[in-house]
DNA sequence: TATAAAATACCGACCAGTTGGTATGTTATG
DNA sequence: CATAACATACCAACTGGTCGGTATTTTATA
């Protein structure tokens, strides 16, 4: 409608950027090296920003949003069973980061890691997006819960394990040059957590 | 021995370096930082080491080398059963995480993450060490899979989601500044493990 | 519809401070 | 007195950011 025309070039430097910040992190990318690889000026940057922050926190904020986007139609679809569809999320996942741009890393995660001590602004954006997910993850494993009664089933860690073992695996693949490896840690992930739902409830039977 | 005067100027160097990367990551690390927290000029620094790089090695291989030393006991005592010496592995890392200092982050992460595209030589450290680590793992699990007869153990896929767990649940830790992460994780790690093993056997039955 | 006004999108020079690193000292110690 | 262990002064390159200026495009107006 109104807010059309997004400048070309705001689109190449929050790209170009991207990429900076997931293969060096957001300190040691320099608005100079941004300026260069989006064939711009310095005084054109600013003229789109004002300051390097505020870059991050766009960049932070459309990297959240192309995943939110991602997600929306299996958060929104019903489904007839609630583990269908937490292992309709799984298998989304494991297709989604085998692309390489993903398998790059994650931006909540480098932010988190190093900004938490120097940038307490961009440092509580990727913590509130991190707060997000977690929610969001929790009352899934919540409705799988009261839906199976599955007592024996804790929410919370189901949900922190598995955005640890996203996280974690995007540093293996990293450091292993091997995105199988997220795709290895999602398939036992999801094989423990049909083997916990598939199990007959051994904990307090009065 | 021979080494015994290990300089205590180096030893605060080493220390305040430390500190500073798992803060701020390497690259946001300036040896002026490291000059003034450690009490000393710029001159002094580099008569301990050459350069900057080489200090990042030193802190990361020390890093290794405490984890190591931790580990030891468990790895080289004997257990009467594999799977009792994985859950003190584990137990040994639930306890040992509640430390403060510990849980603000790993060195191989900060380094994998930050240098994978910028210094060949530090990534290239950081990735064996992970790599050993990985493979400590995997002849753990494969010891528990033949002794056990676990012909569905995938040990592989069981130590890599133990590295990426822990990794990802130190930064959810940073993130939401709750050390309970790590414990509540590698909780559900374990007795996921602990029912796969007390489950009999349902992959293929001649 | 021609034109004035104003907003947008950029450039390139410049700034003070910081970066990793060096060259040349000085001081303590064995 | 030789070596280790520092300090001081300095450097070129780079840091995030500012500033004045200029095409180009959009909008208001007569």
């Amino acid at each position: 409608m109104s807010k059309q025309t997004t400048s070309s070039t705001r689109e190449r430097i929050l790209y170009v950027a991207r990429d900076l910040i997931l293969s060096r992190g957001f300190s040691a990318m320099s608005v100079d090296m941004v300026c260069a690889q989006a064939d711009i000026t310095k005084g054109g940057f600013f003229h789109h920003f004002p300051n390097k922050e505020a870059l991050g926190e766009a960049v932070l904020r459309q990297f959240w949003q192309d995943a939110a986007n991602r997600q929306e139609d299996i958060l929104h679809r019903h489904y007839p069973a609630q583990l269908d569809k937490i292992c309709a999320y799984l298998d989304h996942a494991m297709t989604t980061y085998q692309d390489p741009q993903l398998s790059q890393g994650c931006m909540l995660a480098i932010f988190t890691m190093g900004l938490a001590d120097t940038n307490p602004d961009l440092y509580a954006v990727s913590r509130s997006y991190f707060s997000q997910w977690r929610h969001d993850l929790i009352s899934m494993f919540e409705q799988l819960k009261t839906e199976q009664a599955l007592t024996s089933l804790d929410a919370t860690a189901w949900s922190e394990l598995y955005i640890a073992m996203l996280e974690g695996a995007l540093i293996l693949a990293k450091s292993s040059h091997d995105p199988h490896v997220i795709a290895r840690t999602l398939t036992l992930y999801k094989q423990q957590l049909q083997l916990l739902v598939s199990q007959p409830d051994t904990s307090a039977k009065p």
